[in-house]
DNA sequence: AGTTATAGTTACTTTTAGTAAGTAAAGTGT
DNA sequence: ACACTTTACTTACTAAAAGTAACTATAACT
């Protein structure tokens, strides 16, 4: 097996999680709660938990605490993270090009 | 559940699945084999050829059948697939500012 | 101390991925 | 004609990841 390229295939092993695409589309927008990305997106409690606590440890995201009542706690990109917005830009891009409506509709089956 | 983009999700769906993306960043060098694609990639044929089949069906890429002495055949991107070279290359580019080796290193413990 | 609101976690089921061995098709050699 | 190659898959089985629903933790407020 050849090497192709190590840092490439990082990058994907880390966009080939499900949700994750998704929940960096949301934070583009500007820093979210928990439940606010939980009614936004179709994704579970467990596996939003999973998600930032991975992207946190990949240096993407990072959680802030603000202790109000009741308590605020705010994901947020880091510029590690912000830099991924020309490829969710990209990925956009091409979606609105070559996804068809008939698509959308098929894939919700 | 807010509908965010309904395209976008769909081509994040396409994405998120294993695999997806270092099989466009082979393809993207040219057409390819299926043996080739198998031993460059840390993929098994079972996954290859669901993939391949997937992507064929949402045509981004085309499957063409060369009648020689061995039968050979070939994977190649259709012009959908070609479009998602910025996606690739942002991807790409991104990786390479920010994943560290170490980082890389780890991944694969 | 008990209430309330957010942010998670746990236990369980279903789906997807990984592995290894086997099958299919079609041109070749004898 | 028929067994032999070579590539391209498929099948049966095991392991890992995702989906679901109910439950817990924390901490300020009353």
């Amino acid at each position: 097996m050849k090497e192709l390229c190590p840092r490439f295939e990082k990058a994907m092993q880390l966009f080939s999680k499900r949700w994750v695409g998704l929940i960096l589309f949301e934070l583009l927008e500007g820093p979210k709660r928990f439940s606010e990305m939980e009614s936004e997106l179709p994704v579970s409690g467990r596996l939003l938990s999973e998600r930032l606590k991975m992207l946190e440890q990949e240096q993407i995201i990072e959680r802030k605490v603000y202790s109000e009542f009741p308590v605020r706690i705010e994901y947020a990109l880091t510029d590690k993270g912000k830099a991924l917005d020309p490829v969710i830009k990209e990925i956009q891009s091409w979606s609105e090009s070559w996804i068809t409506k008939k698509e959308v509709e098929n894939s919700n089956l």
